[in-house]
DNA sequence: GATTGACTTGAAGTTAACTTCAACTTGCAC
DNA sequence: GTGCAAGTTGAAGTTAACTTCAAGTCAATC
């Protein structure tokens, strides 16, 4: 509880690899918290770079950012996380990316299939078919987003 | 070439699973071609299903419109685009869905890893580092984005 | 105690991929 | 030949996830 451990705004930055605008936007929408000084700058404490990094996996496995709050929301507030609490939540992507796999997995041998015909018909192709799409992957199935490709800030 | 082979609009966007206003902003943005009525009104030729098929798909997979756009100018105009043309864009996009399953498959083992450790650590987790995701995933891919997630436009 | 780089806020801007709107025109059925 | 559903356009709106900006404040150093 020394207040050398307090970060400032920069130094989170840095060492998370997201930029200052991001953090306060996260703050914004309840992702992250951080303590003020008289002055009313922020000031971070060490456990704000473990969420950040479950922050940036999620977004790379796909979630939204109102989904990883509702997930954060799930750890207790009355004290540090623990390695147990950080377990439970990522216990739970395992089977997300079972089944994002499994999706694309199948997405690449209708394609071999597609390939082997020729056909990337309308009716047939599970690649393309409107109602398939729906029917294979379910209502809240998400895949990897652009998000993967984007370079976390730098200066 | 008969003039009865040729659909209105709400004809594509039902037979298409795309709404009319994504098949003209398909059109604006050059991914599609419509002749017109006397009076200016679209028409459809049927190629044009196939060619909505392959952007639904390829929009599953993660591509940007505007990487659509230039795949399929790769198509020759000067014909209907045939079953080789068609095999030889499919073909890119198997290396491409190995590449997205190879990165899915190395997050859910370095989730596995976390779990394992329950570490979740900046410096070492390779779920959350920003220079590993950098480093592990390239510059130039993507993954399934939440596209696949829509619904299909419906009445 | 003054300098200055880092920090603060709210508001507005950005991008992709569309959708919605208003105002007007076509085209097919009767 | 008329009625009206369906089509047309350009402009503006939408959403997520941020970034940028302007105008001003803080805090660490000299």
């Amino acid at each position: 509880m020394k207040p050398t451990d307090l970060m400032t705004v920069s130094e989170v930055a840095q060492r998370g690899g997201f930029a200052p605008s991001a953090l306060r936007y996260y703050e914004r929408e309840g992702l992250l918290h951080a303590t003020r000084t008289a002055g009313g700058q922020r000031r971070y404490e060490r456990g704000v770079l473990r969420r950040l990094a479950f922050i940036r996996a999620a977004r790379n496995v796909g979630l939204s950012l109102e989904e990883i709050r509702s997930v954060l929301a799930g750890l207790p507030e009355s004290r540090t996380p623990n390695k147990a609490d950080w377990t439970k939540i990522s216990r739970a992507w395992h089977g997300r990316l079972d089944e994002q796999i499994q999706a694309l997995v199948a997405l690449r041998d209708g394609l071999n299939t597609c390939i082997g015909c020729g056909c990337l018909s309308l009716a047939r192709c599970r690649m393309s078919n409107p109602s398939d799409v729906a029917a294979t992957y379910g209502a809240g199935a998400r895949y990897l987003p652009p998000a993967a490709r984007r370079t976390p800030a730098g200066p």
